[in-house]
DNA sequence: AATCGTCTGCTTTTT
DNA sequence: GCAGACGATT
């Protein structure tokens, strides 16, 4: 084992970075080192002889494959590091198809739909397919749609419903579009492997060693994939929390982890418990919490930091008094406890929560910074770059052109643009195509008919020198969006300048982000856009609201982060427990939510709840979920909020509140 | 083509 | 209570 020591390794953890034959089960606890063991063991078994280029670790986002390639560059050699694949689902799932989709009749230049994309397509469907009378919400749709496509569902729902047809249909058109959708990529990734026994072994030769992240999170089709990737050697590796696992909704199948003998016969089991985040108080908390749930591979956290402070569960009045608390306690606390605004996190289970917390951090000068929200990829005008993107380089993809045909105006009207769909449908082309059709020309006046050409015109004149070798394609970007004034037409189109700034930073980022692009790779605009519809991640490591702050955050958002000092609010029954879980059946997987929430705590954790809240509108009485009775008694101790806000006035906590009161009037 | 008004319906969101 | 969608209106 030349040139790589075991660093620091917990014995549980040492176990796990030696086993690196065969099916190897990491039960990683939260907290418990999980990032570490992978990236050790990727440099382990470099160290010990495997080609780098064997080595494939998948994960689910991009933070945590970028992380990881971090961690292992300080381990082992750059230059072996690099060859290491460290990347998402997805992200693998484009390269192989890229190599090889054509297998499947479709071209290889195909465009990548995210949800955005997939809506605009069903919903044209639906208005083509329905009659006067029928509705069909689209969302609901594209969830069976996707429902469909992760359970393999291949016989088709009824035909004769409106659903059934627009569920084919959206495959077909999708097909024609020359496109693949996010679960398209997984679906066919498998059906690529499965049918193509050369491809398959091609890959499995390609990666001796599998790991994977966040193993309780993977679908049926991801869990199919591995299968697919390991069959030859059986080296893979996986990693997870069943405990952990809260994207049940989404497709994620816990009885991937859990029933992992039954996938990958005679595994190595490993179980990493002990705990490097949290005491001991936070952590039994937590343990007795999820005890109550049915399926589960039995763990007991521990920590060797101590017991810490009590778990604190605090009873509010209304949710009003429920922020004020906390934006009191918050400010108070940084005073006295010499604390950073970024050591607090406030944890919720919806969105809408955050508002009142933030009106009051607000009130009181305290900084904060809100995790989620919208995605920088889901905005206007990064959203018409990448469709201008994928318009030059699929002429197929209609629903990119569509969206771009009349932006920024160039005089294509609606009605035009309809007649254009409808030849393309009769002819079987591409709307691109029926753009230049006789008949469509035919029906229109001189001035669309010039409007069409000069459309036409543009998008051949950057195709060709998109297509031109040794060109730099960012600067063709930036030309066209020059061409066609974009920046211009966005300015005019916004309600405030301050939204015209905003707009015009995001366009700035994502050319900034192709330039980086180009300097680092050398697949051009396709590699970038391949890319970019595979990162949907929050804007939260642009540079700008990088700084400090206390984090407000949903609990699923906060999966896998760590605060010093955590308020867990509306812990309240109908909230989380949410309302609908109860009639979904998924109160086990509310409980892990808390469950996470809670061990997300390093030091001081408290549980908030109200007896009345604002709630769509109106007043609600609430309980006390019915979790918080789960507790331990003997690590917990219950509150009123009153109590605290109006405590009687000790010497050393009216030393603290003047010292506060200070520190805030300091920040006016 | 754009803007205004009213209706609805409402968790969570790795790609 | 509020955002987002859709339809009517200028």
């Amino acid at each position: 084992m030349a040139g790589f020591r075991l660093f620091d390794l917990n014995p549980e953890q040492e176990t796990a970075v030696r086993t690196t034959e065969g099916p190897l089960l990491i039960l990683a606890g939260a907290g418990t080192g999980k990032t570490r063991v992978i990236t050790a063991r990727a440099a382990f078994l470099i160290a010990e002889g495997v080609a780098p280029e064997q080595v494939l670790a998948v994960t689910f986002t991009n933070k945590a494959a970028n992380e990881m390639r971090e961690r292992l560059a300080t381990l082992i050699e750059k230059p072996q590091a690099k060859k290491v694949t460290m990347c998402t689902f997805h992200a693998l799932c484009v390269r192989i198809l890229r190599q090889d989709i054509e297998k499947l009749g479709y071209k290889r230049n195909f465009s990548i739909y995210d949800e955005g994309d997939q809506m605009g397509l069903i919903k044209k469907l639906i208005t083509r397919t329905a009659a006067k009378d029928e509705k069909l919400d689209p969302s609901v749709a594209k969830n069976l749609i996707s429902k469909a496509k992760n359970h393999a569902w291949n016989a088709p729902p009824d035909e004769q419903t409106l659903l059934g047809a627009v569920y084919l249909r959206y495959q077909a058109e999708l097909k024609t579009l020359n496109a693949v959708d996010f679960d398209d990529l997984l679906v066919l990734t498998v059906k690529l492997l499965t049918e193509h026994a050369d491809v398959r072994e091609r890959w499995q030769r390609r990666f001796g060693y599998l790991m994977v992240d966040e193993f309780q999170d993977t679908n049926r089709l991801q869990l199919e994939l591995v299968s697919h990737l390991a069959d030859a050697r059986n080296n893979v590796a996986v990693v997870g929390d069943d405990d952990q696992s809260i994207y049940g909704w989404r497709g994620a199948e816990v009885s991937n982890i859990l029933e992992f003998e039954a996938h990958f016969p005679n595994p190595v089991v490993v179980k990493l418990e002990q705990n490097y985040r949290s005491t001991n108080a936070i952590l039994n908390t937590a343990n007795k919490l999820i005890t109550n749930n049915p399926r589960r591979r039995p763990k007991q956290l521990w920590s060797a930091q101590g017991d810490g402070a009590k778990v604190r569960i605090v009873q509010m009045l209304d949710d009003r008094q429920e922020a004020e608390f906390i934006a009191n306690e918050i400010a108070t606390r940084q005073v006295t406890e010499h604390a950073k605004w970024e050591d607090f996190a406030v944890l919720f289970r919806m969105n809408a929560q955050a508002r009142l917390i933030e009106t009051n951090l607000r009130q009181l000068k305290i900084p904060y910074r809100i995790i989620g929200g919208k995605s920088f990829f889901d905005r206007r005008e990064v959203k018409d770059l990448l469709a201008y993107a994928s318009a030059l380089l699929n002429t197929d993809d209609d629903v990119s052109l569509l969206r771009i045909i009349n932006t920024p105006a160039r005089g294509i009207s609606p009605a035009t643009v309809e007649r254009a769909t409808a030849i393309s449908a009769r002819k079987k082309c591409s709307v691109f195509a029926a753009l230049s059709d006789e008949d469509f020309r035919s029906e229109l006046t001189p001035r669309a008919t010039a409007s069409i050409d000069a459309f036409i015109e543009l998008l051949d004149s950057f195709e060709t020198r998109l297509n031109t070798p040794l060109t730099v394609q960012n600067g063709v970007l930036r030309d066209l969006i020059a061409k066609v004034g974009y920046l211009e037409d966005l300015r005019r189109s916004c309600k405030t300048p301050e939204e015209g700034l905003q707009r015009e930073h995001s366009v700035m980022e994502l050319m900034k982000q192709f330039t980086e692009y180009e300097g680092r790779s050398a697949e051009g605009l396709r590699g970038f856009l391949d890319e970019m519809m595979l990162r949907n991640e929050r804007q939260d490591d642009d540079d700008e609201l990088k700084g400090d702050g206390v984090t407000l955050i949903t609990l699923h958002a906060a999966k896998g982060l760590e605060y010093p000092h955590v308020y867990l609010i509306g812990v309240e029954e109908g909230v989380l427990p949410h309302d609908r879980s109860k009639v979904e059946g998924t109160v086990d997987e509310e409980r892990r939510l808390l469950y996470v929430g809670i061990t997300r705590a390093q030091t001081t954790l408290a549980l908030t709840w109200c007896h009345s809240r604002f709630k769509y509108g109106s007043v609600t009485p609430c309980t006390a979920s019915s979790f918080l009775k789960e507790l331990p008694p003997e690590w917990t101790e219950h509150r009123h909020a009153g109590q605290i806000l109006n405590a009687p006035v000790e010497h050393a906590a009216s030393g603290d509140r003047f010292a506060a009161m200070k520190a805030m009037l300091d920040r006016l």
